[in-house]
RNA sequence: CGGGAUGUAGCGCAGUCCGGUAGCGCGCCUCGUUCGGGACGAGGAGGUCGCAGGUUCAAAUCCUGUCAUCCCGACCA
């Protein structure tokens, strides 16, 4: 077989890569760290954009683009905030190139008065404009959102999971009050939590990242976490509250309803293509990729088979008229009637990209009024009645997403532990990993000890803190609430 | 950026130790037969052996450098 996928058993990171590569979602770039998105895999991307961008405009938010550059004393502005990016940018020193005897070159004499920064976030240059923005209450809230590209020079990349360059979305919004503010942030946590449980089928735990894991310049950070097949988990979102952070950093001030000059209240938060790694690691299987419905470019293919001219030309019409009557009762639908491949190696295909239904349809089917159905995520097949499909196939294209959603939380679910002692901790992480709940101090230096000496990190504090106190499984001290760790990616 | 591994046709690999002018499978092109789970036969195209130097009569093979990818660490969405 020339298309091999290494058995996820074997060898989990090869696997991913084998899938990423069969299913013709990526490659790699010339350029080191960045990938080429192809057609499938943009097309996955542009349905989880639509869905999102549906999503915050349903919360009343609008899009718009501020520039690639930004000015490099602006990063300075938050100390924060500098401090977490200053390692990985990406800086622009001049403007040109010249011949010479090596070749082309920069031209020294382009150098430019002042160096610009690749945005590896936009928060410094949106706030600079924001100020020109706010004078009143009344100019606030602002709420937008903008789809751009960044760049953060990462020393270890891995396609979708972390490149250099990649693709996301960035909220940020501005507001009168501390209060509508960290509102913000939570209905936006919320609005990342439905769409990764209802569109991606992935099932996340939500919570409040720990001092160490916070975005530089938050004041508190939200996230998504879910847990993937071998262990480790992904962070998926974030939703940070700024606080008056950037407001203070870049002069936002408004006037308000009682005359007093304040400073803006700030949030930011983002999804970006690491979901499209996330969704590849949260379903697929050894024999390729495995797809949700809501997300899939393709729900529904359809694959004739025919033996002669006089079988090709009932088939292709049988096949036709099922495709327009599926494509009318809105399903992506995709009816795969190229003569230049056989049936078999269009199932293998289908199969290995992750298209949830297969219809196949042959001379017996035309004449039984049948159809083969065959489903991606089970892989089991079955014969259904051609008639009643623009009916059926809808309702099954959702039993597949509902099942898929309930596989991975059983999954999430049974990867999810408690562990009292520290033995116990280490013993479940380097057995099963997984999510692991353990009381923890709170302390920044016990957080630090456990990552080194296991590799694991607190992913989450929790949203709405139970009382639950035990004791420290490191120090013995006291610990109100047991909290969540993982290794991650 | 440190440790390990690997770069040979679009993809997967052999050949490298022991230097002699490049091969296999899949894919691709043409024709015919095929078509209900990756078809078969016949013919054919395709490679400055990652790149740059060096040693040599001769380099995929030896030496130096460099770049990229993968795995493991440190950093991060």
């Amino acid at each position: 077989m020339a298309k091999k996928i290494t058995e996820r058993t074997k060898d989990y990171s090869q696997w991913y890569l084998d899938i990423v590569r069969e299913a013709q979602l990526a490659s790699h770039s010339p350029v080191r760290g960045c990938m080429v998105i192809k057609p499938n895999g943009f097309a996955l991307w542009e349905n989880m954009q639509r869905q999102l961008d549906d999503m915050f405009k349903e919360t009343g938010h609008q899009n718009a683009y501020f520039p690639l550059f930004i000015p490099k004393s602006f990063l300075s502005k938050e100390a924060q905030h500098v401090e977490g990016f200053a390692k990985e940018c990406a800086v622009v020193t001049h403007s040109r190139l010249i011949n010479s005897e090596d070749g082309v070159i920069v031209d020294p004499e382009s150098k430019l008065e002042e160096e610009l920064i690749v945005r590896p976030t936009s928060e410094t240059i949106i706030w600079d404009t924001y100020r020109d923005w706010v004078q009143s209450y009344r100019d606030l809230p602002i709420l937008l959102n903008q789809w751009a590209n960044v760049v953060r020079w990462e020393m270890r990349t891995r396609l979708f999971l972390r490149t250099m360059e990649f693709l996301w979305q960035e909220g940020h919004t501005a507001h009168a009050t501390e209060q509508e503010a960290r509102d913000e942030t939570v209905r936006m946590l919320e609005v990342y939590r439905s769409f990764a449980e209802d569109y991606m089928a992935m099932p996340v735990h939500t919570g409040l990242k720990s001092e160490s894991e916070r975005f530089a310049g938050a004041v508190e950070t939200y996230c998504i976490e879910a847990m993937m097949q071998d262990g480790k988990a992904l962070q998926a979102g974030t939703s940070h509250f700024l606080g008056q952070n950037f407001a203070k950093a870049f002069d936002v001030r408004f006037q308000d309803k009682d005359g007093k000059e304040k400073y803006v209240w700030a949030t930011s938060w983002g999804v970006s293509t690491r979901l499209i790694g996330g969704l590849i690691m949260t379903h697929s299987d050894d024999n390729g990729l495995v797809l949700p419905p809501r997300l899939a470019p393709t729900q529904v293919v359809i694959v004739p088979i025919w033996r002669n001219d006089e079988e090709q030309s009932r088939v292709l019409e049988y096949g036709n008229a099922i495709y327009n009557e599926l494509k009318d009762a809105g399903i992506r639908v995709k009816f795969d009637d190229r003569d230049q491949y056989k049936p078999g190696w269009k199932f293998s295909q289908h199969e290995v990209e992750g298209t949830p239904l297969r219809i196949a349809v042959g001379p017996r089917d035309v004449t039984n009024n049948k159809v083969e159905l065959a489903r991606r995520d089970t892989l089991s097949k079955e014969i259904v009645d051609r008639e009643g499909l623009d009916r059926y196939i809808p309702e099954l294209l959702e039993t597949v997403q509902s099942d898929l959603y309930r596989a991975a939380q059983k999954r999430t679910a049974n990867q999810t532990r408690s562990a009292d002692t520290y033995e116990e901790f280490k013993n479940l992480l380097d057995r099963e990993g997984g999510f692991i709940y353990a009381h923890w101090d709170g302390t920044v230096e016990t957080e630090e000890k456990i990552k080194n000496e296991t590799r694991a990190t607190i992913r989450t504090l929790p949203l709405k803190p139970e009382k639950n106190p035990g004791k420290c499984m490191v120090t013995g001290k006291e610990s109100p609430y047991p909290v969540l760790f993982a290794r991650s990616y």
